[in-house]
DNA sequence: ACCCCGATCTCCT
DNA sequence: GGAGATCGGGGTT
């Protein structure tokens, strides 16, 4: 399945998106957050257009799952950048990170809310409780859910074309705007959530708990 | 063996 | 738009 998918902007964008690369990603999650908005995920059958992201660093980041150090579950995390972090979350649920950062050093983007682009029919199929279409992948676990990523997806390699789970590199044709992550209490002015203004695929805020850590 | 963590759905207002 | 119910796994004891 080869589909030359692009975001919802102009239509002269006839070209192919190329494939991002392990460079475009061994970056600071900060970085690689505005590098991953706008651009497309695509995985069998089903692609979408990111449109929010956070962004999740190392030994300095309290809310990172890396903070504490390196265990078998968040391994990934230290790996070559562009592979893909997926976690396991409320005994039901899957949330998908980009890897960045350089190979020994943890860092990661927490994809949260795309647009889907293609597929829109399986996506429907895997997530019938999505009463819009930009409700199918509007928060983490719903965009993991649409896209059909689980646990056998963690750790595979986002550049490689042969892999199951790709990007390509795409445009935010909107403002970017930022805020705090969400869920996060700790690093609360830290605002590492990046979305696409305007998107109504973007997730709603949630107030942090008081005791909150997370990814 | 225990404690802590969190995203989504449903139902209600 | 908001509240409450839902569960399995990771890390630590």
């Amino acid at each position: 399945m080869r589909q030359y998918v692009r975001g919802v902007s102009s239509a002269s964008n006839l070209k192919p998106s190329r494939q991002l690369t392990r460079v475009d990603l061994a970056v600071d999650p900060v970085d690689a957050a505005h590098v991953l908005l706008g651009s497309t995920i695509e995985a069998p059958g089903v692609a979408a257009r990111i449109v929010e992201v956070e962004a999740y660093r190392g030994a300095d980041d309290p809310a990172s799952h890396s903070y504490r150090g390196r265990t078998p579950r968040n391994a990934v995390m230290w790996g070559p950048a562009g592979h893909l972090y997926v976690y396991f979350i409320y005994g039901m649920h899957y949330c998908a990170n980009v890897v960045c950062m350089t190979e020994g050093v943890p860092g990661a983007v927490l994809l949260r809310a795309a647009e889907i682009t293609t597929g829109s029919d399986l996506a429907t199929e895997r997530r019938p409780a999505a009463r819009h279409d930009h409700d199918l992948a509007r928060g983490p676990a719903r965009l993991c859910a649409a896209l059909g990523i689980g646990r056998e997806h963690n750790g595979i390699d986002l550049t490689e074309p042969a892999s199951p789970v790709r990007l390509y590199a795409g445009e935010a044709s909107q403002p970017i705007l930022s805020g705090p992550r969400v869920g996060v209490a700790a690093a609360h002015d830290t605002p590492w959530r990046f979305w696409l203004d305007g998107s109504r695929a973007v997730s709603p805020y949630r107030k942090p708990v008081a005791r909150g850590k997370g990814r």
